[in-house]
DNA sequence: ATCCAGGCGCAAG
DNA sequence: CTTGCGCATGGA
């Protein structure tokens, strides 16, 4: 698949998706109930074991970024923050997936999140040829087994989390506005308004959502 | 051995 | 409404 000013490290490795493996020029991404391996080679992207146009959905590659990129640039002071970060894509997750990921970066870490979403595939999981799924929602339902993934006081939240939650529960989020989806969420425990808006933006396509954590306040200041 | 980390919930002013 | 504190755990 041809692919312009994208570059699949920055979209993969930029803190929005927590669960992939490099082994030589592949990365193997595991989402939902998905497995499959990509790797990029300038402008061709390679893939197996999934679709094209779910690919495409999952890296975000149909929003057109060049607009949006020229717009920016008039800011001088974005100009380095672009360049480190050329060709970086705003993913559409799989939402039950990317509440738990966030829930589970409070306070937390990208290489302990990383280990976090790793641990809870093992245990609540199904192991397919490569790795584990992701468990669906009303699947984490035993708090010593969430604690046991090093989840800390981020169990509970998870836990309940899980009870509150369906596949249905997110169909009705897309079909909301932002603002009214943001509000839904926080009505979930361990979901405020960061880990609303990194669902909002990363999993439910309200690209107004504006994530504003630590380190963006750092710049912003 | 310390110390810190991509917020949240909750109690108090 | 705003502030300040405690928080489980792995890694530096």
């Amino acid at each position: 698949m041809q692919v312009n000013d994208f570059s699949l490290k920055n979209t993969l490795e930029s803190g929005q998706f927590f669960r992939y493996s490099k082994t030589e020029n592949w990365y193997q991404c595991s989402e939902g109930e998905n497995t499959f391996l990509v790797k990029q080679d300038n402008n061709n992207l390679e893939f197996k074991g999934i679709s094209n146009k779910k690919l495409a959905q999952f890296l975000g590659l149909n929003c057109n970024y060049a607009k949006i990129i020229k717009e920016l640039s008039n800011d001088y002071k974005l100009l380095p923050a672009l360049e480190k970060c050329h060709g970086l894509r705003i993913m559409q997750r799989e939402p039950w997936e990317t509440l738990v990921s966030f829930q589970c970066s409070i306070f937390s870490n990208v290489k302990k999140i990383m280990l976090n979403m790793k641990l809870l595939a093992e245990e609540f999981g199904r192991k397919n040829k490569r790795t584990y799924t992701f468990p669906k929602p009303g699947e984490i339902n035993d708090l010593k087994k969430i604690k046991k993934c090093a989840t800390g006081f981020r169990a509970k939240y998870i836990h309940n989390a899980n009870k509150l939650v369906s596949k249905e529960y997110f169909e009705k989020l897309k079909k909301k506005n932002y603002s009214e989806a943001k509000t839904e969420l926080m009505k979930l425990p361990g979901v405020g308004e960061k880990v609303a808006d990194c669902v909002c933006l990363f999993s439910l396509g309200k690209m107004e959502a504006f994530p504003v954590d630590v380190w963006i306040k750092r710049m912003i200041e």
